[in-house]
RNA sequence: GCCUCCAUUGUCUAGAGGCCUAGGACGCCGCCCUCUCAAGGCGGAAACAUGGGUUCGAAUCCCAUUGGGGGUGCCA
């Protein structure tokens, strides 16, 4: 069997972590299959319409590599496949099942149905349409309709019984009929709903699998109702369990971190973000947690969808990026870093490839690196109690000894690179007879100001030059003395 | 309120009646290595929501309770 899956946003804002993974599960399931993955924007909501949406949408798909097969800018044989554009074509279809008494038409207004609505929760009570354009006369519905009365399309849902369906992830569903809700099919502008749209639009297109959220699940039966009111084949649903912030909240945009672009902007790799993804919701069955995109379609398997809705963890995805971070080709890590540096650093001053070298292993994500290497232009102010090391059996007294035993050394040094300053400081302190440790705690120390650095006093002495290496041991002697 | 879905360590999860004194990963803690922090090596704490059933036997099946999610729009 053929599959196709299409992904199916609105274009209202960014892009949404959990629109990503959605987008990236039936991607996945295509592939998987050999199949087809569309694209197809729903912007049937006039009101909110996001300009540059769209493009926000196709950039991050192909930044995330869920290359579709067609779609609104490559076209494809269902198309167009933006539903603005289809506009005209769910009309008749609408009008096809007020023929076959599926549908029909309705004159309340949004107003009086507001109100109406708002009364029935004031006494507690769910609001339910009462079907009363339904019992209009043939005659009065052509009245209305030749004087241009505005109307929507209704769809006439069933009053009893129940109607159940299978979803691959959370098996059989039912719902009693009487809480169906007679939607609408066709909005007063003449657009289609959400929930009519995507069922012609499913079909049109061939869609073998729905994949969407799970907030979907109540609805789906009366999407049911349509397709068997058409006569058109029910597709596979996959619904899938939300992505939460935490055990009671979704992730939202109010965290600052609900969009794939806060995580761009922050230094995580796209790779990462799509492997942990991947993994938030969905298990391959073993204890493999590393995947490519290819792996992933070699490995996706619907049964492995959880049902429960999964907390988007931060700080393993911050594993996983630094894991990627780890794994990148030098060349390609030094030239992600640099912007980085240049926040807080000088090129013309610093040996970017050392640093970089000394970085990759210790860089999470990105946005953290000018933290941490700052201390190499700015000296920052410290406390000489960081001088004090009982492991190292560094003190007060031993540190201004060790500085002092270090500056000679480094003055005279003709070859400012790490392994010569690595030998002479290292002859020096075995002349010594002093602990390796006493005398490079402090010297570390005076190099930069901080406990924690990337590197060692050799490497930080290197990366600093001489001058300013030894502007900031004399600044430490007179600061001991 | 009504409808509906879900429920294993802090988190993601393995587990589809005996393989479970519940496995893996992140995080956390300790030790080793070490001029720091990491990395690396070794070890540790940490879970089957509760109560009833069914069964020789239940994390696994059923029911209830509790907790949480979703729906209840001319939004998607």
């Amino acid at each position: 069997m053929n599959v196709r899956t299409r992904f199916a946003p609105s274009p209202t804002g960014f892009m949404h972590m959990g629109g990503v993974r959605t987008a990236l599960y039936a991607y996945l399931l295509a592939k998987k299959y050999g199949g087809q993955f569309i694209l197809r924007i729903e912007d049937t909501d006039q009101g909110r319409l996001v300009e540059g949406a769209t493009e926000v949408i196709y950039q991050t798909l192909k930044e995330c590599g869920l290359n579709w097969d067609e779609g609104p800018d490559i076209g494809g044989p269902c198309g167009p496949y933006i539903q603005s554009e289809r506009k005209q074509l769910y009309l008749p279809y609408a009008q096809q099942l007020v023929k076959s008494g599926h549908a029909y038409y309705c004159f309340c207004t949004k107003e009086e149905l507001d109100e109406r609505r708002a009364a029935a929760e004031a006494r507690g009570e769910t609001f339910k349409y009462d079907k009363h354009c339904l019992h209009l006369s043939q005659e009065e519905v052509d009245r209305r309709l030749a004087d241009h009365v505005p109307y929507v399309i209704r769809m006439n849902a069933p009053t009893e019984g129940e109607t159940s369906y299978h979803d691959l992830v959370f098996g059989d569903i039912s719902m009693p009929n009487d809480t169906l809700d007679d939607m609408v099919l066709i909005k007063a502008d003449g657009m289609p709903t959400y929930n009519f749209a995507n069922v012609i639009d499913d079909h049109l297109m061939g869609i073998t699998h729905v994949m969407r959220g799970m907030e979907y699940l109540s609805s789906t039966p009366k999407y049911n109702l349509l397709y068997q009111a058409f006569g058109w084949e029910i597709p596979q649903y996959i619904h899938l369990p939300t992505v939460m912030r935490d055990a009671q909240h979704k992730l939202s945009k109010r965290d600052g971190d609900a969009y794939y672009s806060d995580f761009i902007d922050k230094g995580y790799l796209t790779e990462a973000l799509i492997n942990y993804l991947a993994l938030v919701g969905w298990n391959p069955g073993d204890d493999r947690e590393f995947f490519t995109l290819d792996e992933l379609v070699d490995a996706f398997d619907v049964k492995g969808i959880n049902r429960a809705p999964g907390i988007f963890d931060v700080e393993k995805l911050r594993w996983f990026n630094f894991e990627y971070i780890r794994k990148l080709p030098f060349e390609t890590y030094l030239s992600k870093v640099t912007p980085w540096f240049d926040q807080v650093l000088d090129p013309a001053r610093f040996d970017y490839r050392r640093l970089a070298e000394l970085m990759q292993d210790r860089t999470e994500i990105f946005s953290e690196v000018p933290d941490k290497v700052r201390f190499l232009s700015q000296w920052p102010a410290f406390d000489s109690a960081l001088f004090v090391n009982k492991k190292q059996k560094s003190t007060l007294e031993s540190a201004l000894v060790s500085l002092r035993l270090v500056e000679p050394i480094l003055e005279g040094l003709s070859d400012w690179a790490e392994q010569p300053i690595h030998d002479a400081v290292m002859n020096a302190i075995a002349e010594s007879g002093m602990k390796n440790a006493t005398v490079l705690w402090p010297m570390r120390i005076a190099l930069s100001g901080q406990l924690a650095t990337p590197g060692g006093a050799f490497e930080i002495a290197y990366l600093l030059g001489r001058e300013e290496s030894l502007r900031r041991i004399r600044a430490s002697i007179e600061t001991l003395s």
